[in-house]
DNA sequence: AACATTTTAGGACAAGTGTACAATATTGGA
DNA sequence: TCCAATATTGTACACTTGTCCTAAAATGTT
């Protein structure tokens, strides 16, 4: 009795042509949900972006909810390995590598791709599971490492308070996505945000633990 | 030459079943929008919520672009009244002012119409001009009820500081919806959350303004 | 060169979308 | 009570959506 879950297929490539053609489907997808939002993301928007027919497209996936699922961990792990990229850049001293995480976070807001992403993956974790569920993953990441350097900088913290400020820092800045972000109205802020936001952080992270046992 | 464009019409209504239907249009088209996501937002599925035909739907709002303006407006307004009294309601104190609005923002979370409608909006906003426009203005008055509070706290403060401080809590309380929100798996860190943005943004108006002129 | 496998194209389908319109029912003032 | 204005229904249309299926083309190995 296997197999009696087969939800969503994926199909994977043999030929080279075949890998190219998957690429060329999460590329194209991935230009389609940024520029035109998760409504248009149709499966002949798809194809057309990506200079293929609808067919072919569902030889690759049968289902729309593989194709989301696909495109969207490409996405949202490309974000991760950026993250990672910047804490190995940025020497031993867990302050410069804070300080770099958070600007980096922040400058990233310049690119409508991320600008024009995150409110649509918020917007789908409201009603799709699998979409919260890889969305959580994510961020627990985000904060992990956060948090790793907040322990770092704050060694008498403990890991409950340090877990509270990494997720301090990870909303207050998602948060500017829709007011600084690429084409906000706010956008000429973004250096005063990034500023404010590195002085405010380590400030509480500093001074935390002095009046701690609540 | 009157009247070229018409692109969106919304019917007044003059009898007063008229205007109990166009509420209940209204109050099934913010349920479904909140329950089952924009995807889900069909004037099919708004007229069986609100118990009526898709025909007499069509009457009233022969645009579902008219009928989606009327329904955010109505939502963004209850936000920015319920801000206006939380303000009234808290005495003269600008600080008690401060975190009266601060806790409501964040216990708000605990709203599923809260946690569920402003992801929706900010998705939408990204792709539709009308939709951003009313956002703006929304955010626009709650800076602007922010800042004001920050300038009686801290007199000394100029405008430009004041208005990105106010930017710096708006951004920072917005961006918890996807985490500390109604049935988000942060959601037992709000408290947490409300003592922390409250200490942090407080402290950070404090100290501001003294190694201000950059 | 032959050929099984993989890839692509094209057409078809049912279901769902927003919108339009004519016919019927209801309302409230004369 | 009557009746014009308003409200509601039911149906229809053109269009888009995801999915399915068959035939054709391309690929790489033998």
């Amino acid at each position: 009795m296997q197999g009696t879950r087969q939800k969503s297929r994926a199909r994977t490539a043999t030929y080279e042509k075949g890998q190219a053609t998957i690429n060329a489907i999460l590329d194209a997808a991935a230009e389609v949900l940024i520029d035109q939002g998760y409504k248009k993301l149709t499966l002949r928007q798809i194809a057309m972006q990506a200079g293929i027919k609808v067919g072919n497209l569902t030889y690759y996936y049968s289902n729309k909810e593989a194709l989301l699922k696909d495109l969207l961990e490409k996405i949202l792990f490309s974000y991760l390995d950026e993250m990672d990229r910047i804490v190995e850049a940025s020497g031993d001293s867990p302050q410069v590598q804070f300080v770099a995480i958070i600007e980096y976070l922040i400058e990233d807001l310049h690119s409508q791709r991320t600008t024009h992403f995150f409110p649509e993956l918020w917007a789908l974790a409201n009603h799709d599971t699998h979409t919260s569920e890889l969305m959580d993953n994510m961020y627990a990441a985000e904060r992990a490492a956060l948090q790793k350097l907040v322990e770092a900088i704050k060694p008498e913290l403990g890991k409950r308070q340090a877990s509270q400020l990494a997720l301090f820092v990870s909303c207050s800045i998602e948060g500017m996505t829709m007011f600084v972000g690429a084409g906000k109205n706010q956008e000429d802020n973004l250096q005063a945000m990034k500023e404010l936001a590195c002085t405010s952080f380590l400030q509480l992270i500093e001074q935390a633990g002095e009046e701690s046992h609540t």
